[in-house]
RNA sequence: CCUGCUGUAGCUCAGCUGGUAGAGCGCCUGACUGUGGAUCAGGAGGCCUCCGGUUCGAACCCGGACGGUGGGACCA
């Protein structure tokens, strides 16, 4: 056995892992605010109940982590009662299980769960169904094909969604929220901005150009999904006739003809830099034509603005971008997606960019999935792990914690008035530990504080013990003054100090603060 | 899955046209001192990713496998 980790996850030091608590915890208070609820769900679901990826054999299948159940269980019917054979036996199964690859799915579940029995009884109605808000975050897994660096297999999310509210003013609202929690976490307002558009809009201008069928205006959305990756030309062509890449390779291109492909083209040109959202409403309106839906789908644009501008939204926190569509298909209504506008420069000195790190939109078809009866739904996601390399990588949050006080450890005979000290910290909300470590030399000790970025160290011997006192070295401040001071007995003398024992508490709080 | 580059110490990398290994950082021991950093003196650590081939001889050349990395396809 050699130790490793699995291909494509990773290990979180305390660095990371208190940059991650703190998204979470300003975002949830953020969702809250709004009047999310969190709600919690398995990692492991039944796959069928995770969407329409049913994998056909035990290996992992299309992106999503999946085994068979050890356990026997009985098959349900569409009644959800057990499926029994001509015995009256009932059919047993080993059931597919997934690990959830986001928290849309596990959502649309609960919700149809509940509902269920209801719906059966036929006391749920289609557009009356109940309103339901939640917020929810944890890992979810992917089967990534390809690791690359940056995104993992397992990574986590922070979703926001509610379920069967039709009102258009759930989107303006999704986009505020996000909004409002990226800069509650700590990005400014000119370091990124939420990108808004609509899908029925490009559907009904599709539809307008004679494209009706849903599987070909899925592969066009996934060609214009690359707007901000490729260029307008490059985009022609896989549209077109497809292209060759630089690095040598051939794409392959949805063969579309040029009837259909100019208008296409015309329209994600005219949006090349984001304006004002008034100036791209106007631009729509004039260049959208006059189908049904895309009229629908503008004046719900219309509506978004109306409230952001209202409530002081302005242009640089939310916009309009008629080319974004995200990959997803089962987007139904308005689209959002938050991006950062930094770059950094990696360990090699290249420039990055770093892209997405929100995105949501309205889905009023996944319930259907489960329960056979359409419900609206809107909500967006935070990635968690994205956002914080933002953070780390622009500088703006340490990637080191802060680690506990440190009592060194001089004499076992001691231990007792450790152990006291340390309950004395505890109390004042100060956390500290007692160097239990085998190897007990005081140069072990403080380096060991140095590595876990201990601020402060306790140092207490006999000498200390027969004078009443306690020395306390500020490591922190110890580290800021060491690249000045080469004197090892100046450095001391600046950075520690003996103190009466009864102040031991009140000085360490002083140092910390 | 396609494609370019790449694989040498814990990490970052040197290693000329084939003659069986080097630096910096880190780590360990010690000195200054019951005291992190700095400085100084020592030390440990490598089947040169793996398998096959060419050769008297391979880290180096050739083939393959497997990792890493940069593009791309895919991403419900």
């Amino acid at each position: 056995m050699i130790p490793r980790k699995v291909r494509g996850f990773r290990d979180q030091d305390p660095g990371l892992s208190q940059i991650k608590q703190r998204i979470i915890s300003k975002a949830s208070e953020v969702y809250r605010s709004y009047g999310f609820e969190h709600w919690d769900t398995p990692v492991l679901e039944y796959a069928d109940c995770l969407g329409k990826y049913l994998p056909d054999d035990d290996t992992v299948d299309k992106g999503v982590f999946s085994f068979k159940s050890p356990e026997l269980e009985p098959v349900l019917g569409t009644d959800g009662k057990d499926l029994k054979d001509d015995a009256g036996k009932t059919y047993m199964e080993n059931h597919h299980l997934s690990l959830r690859y986001d928290l849309t799915a596990p959502l649309a579940r609960v919700y149809a769960e509940k509902l269920w029995m209801d719906f059966m009884r036929k006391q749920v109605v289609e557009g009356k169904a109940p309103m339901f808000k939640r917020f929810q975050y944890g890992p979810v897994f992917r089967y990534e094909i390809k690791v690359e660096p940056g995104r993992y297999r397992q990574f986590e999310q922070i979703d926001f969604d509610t379920v069967g509210a039709e009102d258009v003013m759930t989107d303006a609202e999704s986009c505020m929220i996000l909004s409002d929690a990226l800069e509650a976490i700590g990005l400014s307002r000119e370091s990124y901005v939420v990108k808004v558009n609509n899908r029925k809009m490009l559907s009904g201008y599709l539809r307008s150009l004679g494209i009706e069928d849903l599987a070909r205006e899925m592969e066009i959305i996934r060609v214009i999904d690359k707007a901000d990756k490729i260029s307008l030309s490059e985009l022609e062509m896989e549209l077109g006739a497809g292209r060759k890449e630089k690095s040598g390779g051939q794409i392959k291109g949805l063969g579309l003809s040029s009837e259909l492909i100019n208008p296409i083209v015309e329209l994600l040109g005219a949006f090349g830099d984001l304006s004002t959202r008034a100036s791209v409403l106007a631009d729509l309106d004039k260049l959208i034509g006059d189908d049904a839906l895309a009229r629908e789908g503008l004046a719900e644009l219309y509506r978004i603005d109306e409230v952001l501008s209202r409530l002081g939204f302005e242009e640089s926190r939310i916009n309009f971008d008629p080319t974004l569509v995200r990959g997803l298909g089962y987007y139904t209504g308005p689209v959002f997606e938050a991006v950062s506008l930094e770059s950094y420069k990696d360990a090699k000195g290249k420039k990055r960019k770093i892209g997405s790190i929100c995105g949501g939109g309205r889905y009023d078809g996944l319930v259907a999935n489960l329960l056979g009866m359409k419900v609206p739904a809107t909500g967006a996601s935070i990635g968690i792990d994205r956002l914080a390399d933002v953070l780390i990588n622009t500088g703006r949050d340490m990637a080191q914690a802060v680690g506990p006080v440190l009592i060194v450890m001089f004499d076992d005979q001691l231990m007792m008035e450790y152990q006291v000290i340390a309950r004395e910290l505890r109390s004042a909300g100060i956390a500290c530990e007692i160097f239990y470590g085998a190897r007990k030399q005081l140069k072990k000790q403080l380096s060991y504080a140095d590595k876990k970025n201990c601020p402060v160290a306790i140092l207490i011997g006999e000498d200390e013990l027969a004078k009443g006192v306690v020395t306390v070295r500020n490591l922190a401040l110890g580290k800021e003054l060491s690249s000045s001071i080469s004197d090892k007995q100046e450095w001391k003398q600046r950075v520690q100090k003996e103190v009466v024992r009864e102040d031991l508490v009140a000085h360490v709080k002083s140092i910390m603060a």
